[in-house]
DNA sequence: TCAAAAAATCACCCAATGGGGTATTGTATC
DNA sequence: GATACAATACCCCATTGGGTGATTTTTTGA
């Protein structure tokens, strides 16, 4: 009956790729139903083998493991993505989050472990390694989250300073910004200490970082 | 010996409190070193205390466990904080992981799976429940927040690079990282020139955003 | 093991930037 | 009319950023 887990496999080294498809199928309630050694043809990949969790590769030839997660989970929403990865990379980790992996194991993580895992995610859990898990805390932790203000700061720049700062954004220098706003350097200047200190700035990295994100000028 | 991990409570209700305290005295490994009902004079407790970890409940009066490990995290870092709770709230969970908490787990959790928490963390580990993982996928997939996402975590910057690096988060001008570095003020130019190629800024506060964001130097 | 690469050190030149002050003019606003 | 502020402009000076080039030591790879 088919009460079994249908998993997809993407894996570009044969070796790991035909001890998963034994694992699976030698698994009680697991089925392999789809390898594929790159991600190339992901779409009919996926569409022959109608799986429920896809057993995702992050480094492979061709098309990574993280765009075709990123395809897979616009394309086919239900299908769960598990990430199994030998790195440990923030950046990736981050990446394949974002693209919209449902879980994420370590290679070096025993048969088990696996099984365990695409049953998680299959029954709508979130199995996550715990190197995975203190890198995302760590994440929240060092504020790289910013919370979307819609528009609750108003630095009272004037037109003109707005004017100069977008010049600045558009990265300008000095003299090319008096040039097109037909004002003295010495103006520019004047306006950008003001603009500054409206800022609360010192830089003109951190003011340009400000208005693009808060879309000021 | 003293080889036991010290665990402060933090929690309102008398009875979860006094089972607490039972669970980790009549453990070999643990020792109830301080309990609080609530957040008021928490910085009292904890100097007294002295805990390696701190269990805190999310739900007290006066003082939220929030911002109780908001201000136990900036004050003594090196205390590990288990966040507990019952409440499956994303709000509450995302601002207890921004606080700083080390850990995450649910009320409803059996005795051995604190236990094993409070290891876990102590031992530089990031224990959370599979439900408060699934929120914490749920944020980086539901564009909730705006993700600054490490742009390649690594930068290879020699550890020269890294000590040049913090002395400039530490807002050191180039003359005095010279001296504390004890290296000529030239050379101080010269490491920075080359981290700022690797980190592929172009500015003080550009290098040093990036720095504390992705907790280089 | 020897050569190449990378890291660490220092120096000089020059342009751009940032911070402080001062000053004049016009335009609101009260 | 006084006061405030925006816009304009100039001065001085310290710091920073970028380029080039060089020597020594360490590390790495073939």
């Amino acid at each position: 009956m088919g009460m079994e887990i249908r998993v997809a496999i993407f894996e570009d080294n044969k070796l790991v790729r035909d001890a998963l498809e034994a694992i699976l199928n030698g698994t009680p309630g697991y089925t392999c139903c789809g390898i594929s050694a790159d991600g190339i043809h992901w779409e009919d990949d996926i569409k022959r083998s109608k799986p429920d969790v896809v057993l995702m590769d992050i480094e492979m030839p061709g098309l990574n493991g993280i765009e075709v997660t990123q395809h897979i989970n616009d394309m086919f929403p239900e299908v769960k993505i598990l990430i199994q990865t030998v790195f440990n990379d923030s950046e990736k980790i981050f990446q394949a989050l974002c693209a919209g992996a449902s879980g994420y194991i370590l290679k070096n993580d025993p048969p088990h472990k696996y099984l365990e895992a695409i049953n998680e995610v299959y029954n709508g859990g979130a199995p996550i390694s715990s190197s995975v898990a203190k890198k995302m805390l760590g994440f929240f932790t060092n504020k790289n989250v910013v919370l979307t203000v819609p528009g609750g700061t108003d630095y009272q720049l004037s037109d003109r300073e707005k004017e100069i700062l977008r010049l600045m954004v558009d990265g300008n220098n000095y003299k090319t910004i008096a040039d097109k706003a037909f004002i003295s350097y010495e103006t520019v200047r004047t306006h950008v200490k003001h603009i500054y200190k409206k800022l609360h700035v010192a830089s003109r990295s951190e003011a340009v970082l400000k208005a693009i994100q808060q879309d000021l000028s």
